[in-house]
DNA sequence: ACCTGAACACCGTTCAAGT
DNA sequence: ACCTGAACACCGTTCAAGT
């Protein structure tokens, strides 16, 4: 009724520039909101014109702080690898192998919807280098060689995605698969771990003169 | 100039009602045309719209022959699963199994547009039952617990598909790892083959009941 | 049975204008 | 620096009207 501020009440109390600093949004802001938006209501679900709406901002403000939709993506599936640790190393190597395939494969199972952007990217985000080493050195120092350790990071991680892409296909629990698989790979490493470089073997162990690279 | 087709040849040239029997359309066309568009532009410039217009049809159409984009990308993907085939059964089964790995790899590697489809919605096919019982008697027919055959059939799809996703994330070629990874799942294979099932690998040969159940 | 026309309800992205 | 308004060039899907 009062028309003292009829031009910044136009279109819902929202004046054309920018917002006063505290209003603003910032590349967290915008990649937090993503990540909680997507596992409530899932993948399909999401846009940007959605993810805009929650944030109560136009679609075109989210390029101010995201490449794209692709970029938001990627640091939404970063965060869920990110956020894996490895577990202390007590115990053999071996069981502690199959501790990691198992809590990593937890960590997919926790947040099924945001596991959704991990498995149908695959991103190799920069925060899994520091796992792979990780990984390879502890068994390094339980005297499994360097080459051996990296083929069976990939074998973990490619077992624990795998299960988790059945479980998104079909909706069954795929979890005593997973432990007959795990099984197998670990009885793999173990073998490879403590039988002398012959025959077959060879090519294995000399393939990666630099085993650091990722 | 002349008019008297003025009612047939508008909109170029095409009528309104269904056109002659000749020139429609059928599932199996309208599955050919989206996998050569997806092998040929890649999966990312796929959309219904840009189909039709290959197909010289409205975008309507399509859904005559096909429930949604969903089942048409199911039924391309589902195609370049059910292309393969295991090879013959020669040798020893560990060799075999290797062969067998190497050649689904092979597979994805020779479409890779058409991988894409295939790893991004990971779809159960109902092309793959017959494959993995053809698998798992193979190895049942050489002696191999089939709890065992059927584990090690999992391992062989999961470092099979990441490979390749490894391969379509970063650019560069993971030849060595996926040997390397392959050599460990076979290990792990001849190892759980030859063990008596002592202790850690009761559950893998109890786990089972059925194993013909995909 | 099968295609067109036309619409509906969306997308991601760009960019000048405004603060 | 950062947001809005407005547009551009798309999407998948539905459905009556037509043959």
């Amino acid at each position: 009724m009062n028309a003292d501020n009829k031009t910044t009440a136009r279109h819902g109390g929202r004046r054309r520039g920018a917002p006063p600093a505290d209003r603003r949004l910032d590349r967290q802001a915008v990649v937090t909101a993503a990540r909680d938006l997507i596992a409530q209501d899932g993948y399909a679900r999401f846009s940007l014109r959605v993810l805009a709406s929650t944030l109560d901002v136009r679609p075109a403000a989210l390029y101010n702080h995201v490449r794209d939709r692709d970029d938001l993506l990627d640091a939404v599936a970063e965060w869920l690898v990110a956020g894996f640790e490895l577990p202390e190393d007590e115990g053999d190597w071996l069981s502690w192998v199959r501790q990691v395939a198992r809590r990593m494969r937890e960590r997919l199972r926790e947040h099924p919807h945001l596991a959704d952007v991990v498995l149908s990217r695959s991103a190799a985000g920069p925060a899994r280098p520091a796992l792979v080493r990780g990984f390879i050195e502890r068994l390094v120092r339980a005297g499994v060689d360097p080459a051996i350790a990296h083929a069976g990071w990939h074998a973990v991680l490619d077992i624990v995605v795998g299960a988790a892409s059945q479980e998104r296909a079909r909706g069954n629990d795929q979890s005593e698969v997973f432990d007959s698989t795990l099984q197998l790979v670990a009885a793999g490493l173990q073998s490879a771990a403590s039988r002398p470089p012959d025959g077959a073997f060879v090519t294995l162990l000399h393939a990666h003169p630099t085993v650091w690279d990722g």
